[in-house]
DNA sequence: CGATGAATGTGGTGTAGCGTACAGAGCGAC
DNA sequence: GTCGCTCTGTACGCTACACCACATTCATCG
C-alpha cells in the first residue's frame, strides 16, 4: 500500500470533482492547478499516522478517508468521514501542526492535494471559497456535535448500522472493505461487539461479509436500523450547503456489481 | 433571570478583556465599539434555548458560556465551554442559522455581544482576527474531539471531574452553582449517577456541596481523579495559541471566598 | 412559619458492553 | 501443499450505568 502513483495535473483538464474546487473561479484554478496533485489511493490506506496532516490540504474526489482520534491512553474514535463533499486540512491552513489523529482511505479512490501554505496564499484572493472552506469546517464541528450525543446515546447496533449508511452512500460503493477490529476503532468499542452485532445484521439478511470484506445488500433496511442521526444529519448538511442537492450530486463514477444505489437519505460529510 | 441590564460600550473605553477583542487593531476596535453590547449575565442564565444563536457573535468576558446539545429524541450532551478566550457564532458568522444547541451561562459575568452582520463587514478589514477566530475555531473542534473520544472511553469519575476542574480554571472561582440534573445533561448521564459519584466527591473531602451550590475545596486532588484529557486539552490549547500563557491570562477579577486559585493545569476553552 | 415544589438520597433490577480467553477458519507466503 | 498469521466466532463473569420508584430534605414564597 503506497501512494506513489501521483501525477501532476495537466493545465486545462478537466476540473477535480470535489465540492470545493468546483466553487473556484476560472483564473484562482489556472493558478491552483499547476501545484495540486492527483493521488490514487487503495482501500485502507493509511494517509496520515500519529501526526494527522501536516502540511497539504486534501480535497476527496473518488475517496472516502477517515480520521481517527486517539488518545495517549489508546482510546480510539472517528472523528469525521471526509468525502468529496469536503476537504481535510483547516488545522494546517490555520498554520497549527497537530500531532493528533489518523487519516485512512476507507474507500480508495482518487484525490487532489496542494501544500497548504500554497494555497493559502491562492485562496486569499478567492475569498468566496475561503468562505466556504470555513463553512464547511463549522458544518464539520456540527456534524462531530451529533456524533458526540450519537454516542453517548444509542446502542451498537444503531450505531454500526448508522455508520455502514453513511459509508456506502460516501463511497457511492456499497462494497467495504474493514475488517471488525478496524470498526471497532472507528466506533470506539470491542472488536466482539462488532462481531456480534454484524453476525445479527448478516442473519437480517442486510449484508453479507466475508473476512475483510462486507457488501451491503438491503441498504434500505439497514437504515431503519440506525438511529435518527441519519436524518439529523442530513438535515444539517442541507442547511449548511442548501444549494447542492444531495441527491444529484454529480455522475456516478463506476458501477461495482450492479447494485442500485440507494441515495434518498443518507449520512453526509 | 433577565438580561435586560445590557448598557451600550461608550468610546475609548477599556478594552473587553475578552483575547480576540484586544487582538484587534485600535482603528478596528474603535469601528466596532459602537456596535458592541456589554451584558452581565446571572448564573444560570439561559442565553438561547433551542435554537442556537442566530445573529450575534458572542466575545465573554468575565462569564463562561455553555453550550448543550440536543437530538430529537431527547438525549443531551454538553459540546464545549466558551470563554474569555473564545467566542460563540461561527455559524452565525457563515450565515447559516441553526435550531440546534442551547446555551448556557454557567458561570454568571460579562460578555460582549455584536451584530453578525455588522461584525463581519468589520472584521473583513482585520484578517488577522479573523484568521485567530477560524483558528479558534478549529481548536473547538479538536477540542470536541478530545471530548467525543473522553466521553466514550472515561468513567463518569473521571469526567465529573475534568468538567468540575475545567469549569473551576474558565470561571476563576470554586464555586458553582449547578444542580445534579443539569449536570447530568452536560455529560449525558442520569441525575442519579451524578448524586452518587459527587457524594463520592464530598465524602473524599474534595467538595462541598449544599442543593444547588457546590464548592471545590481540594482542587489539586480532584485533578488527579479526572482522566488524562485535562492535560490533553491544555497540551492542544499550547500549540494552537503558543503566545497566550495559560497561567498568566489576565489579572483577577475577583477573590471569591478567599480560595487560592489553582491553575497549573486546566481544562481549558 | 408552614406549604409547596424542586433538589437530592437510596435502592432494586436490567443490560450493554468490557476484559479475557481460547478455538476455529480463511488467506497469503513459501 | 502446509505453515503461519490474521481475522472471526463464542463464552463467561463483571462493571458501570440505565431505568424506575419512592422517600426525604431544603429553599423560597406566600
Amino acid at each position: 500500500m503506497h501512494a506513489d502513483n501521483w501525477l501532476p495535473l495537466k493545465k486545462n483538464i478537466v476540473r477535480p470533482d470535489n465540492r470545493l474546487l468546483r466553487l473556484l473561479d476560472e483564473n484562482t484554478f489556472q493558478a491552483l492547478a499547476p501545484q495540486l496533485e492527483i493521488l490514487t489511493l487503495p482501500n485502507g490506506y493509511v494517509l496520515a499516522a500519529n501526526g494527522g496532516v501536516q502540511d497539504h490540504l486534501y480535497f476527496p474526489i473518488s475517496c472516502v478517508l477517515n480520521i481517527q482520534g486517539e488518545l495517549a491512553d489508546g482510546s480510539t474514535a472517528e472523528l469525521t468521514a471526509i468525502s468529496r463533499n469536503g476537504f481535510l486540512g483547516a488545522s494546517a491552513l490555520t498554520g497549527v501542526r497537530m500531532p493528533w489523529g489518523r487519516v485512512i482511505a476507507v474507500h480508495g479512490g482518487q484525490l487532489a492535494r496542494v501544500r497548504s501554505s500554497i494555497a493559502a496564499t491562492i485562496l486569499r484572493r478567492a475569498p468566496k471559497v475561503l468562505d466556504e472552506m470555513l463553512r464547511y469546517v463549522v458544518f464539520s464541528m456540527h456534524l462531530m456535535s451529533l456524533s458526540l450525543i450519537c454516542q453517548r446515546h444509542h446502542s451498537l447496533d444503531q450505531r454500526l448500522a448508522r455508520w455502514l449508511s453513511g459509508m456506502i452512500f460516501l463511497s457511492r460503493d456499497h462494497r467495504l472493505d474493514v475488517t471488525h477490529d478496524q470498526l471497532g476503532r472507528y466506533l470506539g468499542v470491542r472488536r466482539e461487539g462488532i462481531s456480534e452485532t454484524m453476525k445479527g445484521f448478516e442473519a437480517a439478511g442486510l449484508l453479507v461479509s466475508t473476512r475483510g470484506h462486507l457488501e451491503v445488500v438491503d441498504a434500505a433496511r439497514l437504515r431503519t436500523r440506525a438511529c435518527g442521526c441519519i436524518e439529523e444529519g442530513r438535515e444539517m448538511f442541507m442547511r449548511f450547503f442548501p444549494h447542492h442537492s444531495l441527491t444529484h450530486s454529480s455522475p456516478q463514477r463506476a458501477a461495482p456489481m450492479g447494485v442500485r444505489h440507494e441515495r434518498r437519505y443518507a449520512d453526509v460529510g
